[in-house]
DNA sequence: TAATATAATGAACAGTGTTCATAATACTTG
DNA sequence: CAAGTATTATGAACACTGTTCATTATATTA
């Protein structure tokens, strides 16, 4: 029993491998150059391996991404929002998200660029939801204590990620230089998007 | 002198050929499936011809994305916003914009996910600023009137206009169906962003 | 008509994701 | 320990991609 333990932890080791030297090349080398052929070459192993852990190319940028959602999203549990205020609460949320996904662009772009493919996405990882999930919460909370305005959380929730999301491209794309022009813009838009939803 | 004329015609004709079909393929197959090869298969060419009318595929796509802004920028330009009560040109101003980007969205797409390679791109056509330029007038025209609250009204157009797209491309991405959904989508966000600046 | 400028060709190069028959390895059984 | 079996790695092959360039064909000029 014990040799196919350590048969399977060395199938996760090696799948593990693959993902890890994925990831990292889409940190250093973008997202655009990330190939099956170099994560093979980088690994040491031949080119088919890949096929033998993973789906498909695809499959490796999917869980990547997921892992980001996750990291993100642990992130702002930590915050302990519904301990908060709710205004200060969607302040310090939104600006965690923003500050979080702009740490490495080449994982965003990851998003971005692979959207297309990425609807069986959700299923895989239901845990993904989840910062929409803490966000929707927030929302709601703030409507019952009448400092947001009545509406649909989940969709007031939709168009507040997708403003930061927006913003967070537009910095990427544009490469705005400059901490404390970004910082701006975070704190500008965020405190649009507050004043927005506050009755 | 009249056969250069000719010349120079029969190439902008086969150059318009080339344009005309790569975006149409763009809009019909999507963006990540055009192909220079395709392009010249379709207007009956061998590969290398492309060569011969734009440098590289990149070029094509940078001329697509730099018409598409145009068109829009036409259409915002006609709907006369300085003519309009500040808070309802914004209104006016950004709805139209969600929805000509809304229109194509394959076109759409091409900017997302070309972005890096563009930087070059608003040099070429400097008109493509001029959606921006017609939002930071309207901006700043409030402001006067002081409709909208003070602050840098370039970084708050980039705000808007980020905040619109980052909705577009959630809309394509996660492929939101039906027209009154998204509708009430556009109109919660755009009511948020008017909201949130205004005094 | 011959010389010249221009443009189309398609093979070649270096790359991509993916598949699969073959080879090598590791494990199980006699 | 040896023979047989299951598992995994290999690398060639397929069908693509963008791009370049010597060669060929065409059209213009002398």
């Amino acid at each position: 029993m014990s040799i196919q333990e350590r048969r399977q932890r060395e199938r996760d080791e090696i799948r593990q491998k693959i993902f890890d030297a994925a990831s990292q090349m889409i940190i250093t080398e973008g997202y655009e150059k990330l190939s099956v052929r170099k994560i093979a070459e980088k690994i040491q192993y031949s080119p088919g391996v890949i096929y033998n852990y993973f789906k498909d190319k695809n499959e490796i940028i999917r869980l990547i991404i997921a892992e980001n959602h996750q990291r993100i999203c642990d992130h702002i549990k930590e915050l302990r929002l519904d301990a908060m205020e709710p205004r200060d609460a969607l302040y310090k949320g939104l600006t965690t998200f923003a500050w979080l996904m702009l740490e490495n662009p080449q994982h965003y772009r990851a998003i971005m660029l692979s959207g297309m493919d990425l609807t069986p996405f959700e299923e895989e990882v239901p845990k993904t939801k989840s910062i929409m999930e803490l966000l929707i919460h927030t929302l709601e909370n703030g409507m019952q204590q009448e400092v947001f305005c009545k509406s649909d959380a989940k969709i007031t929730a939709v168009l507040l990620i997708a403003s930061i999301l927006g913003l967070v491209n537009t910095i990427i794309l544009d490469k705005v230089e400059g901490k404390e022009v970004l910082a701006l813009m975070i704190e500008s838009q965020i405190h649009i998007l507050v004043k927005g939803i506050t009755k």
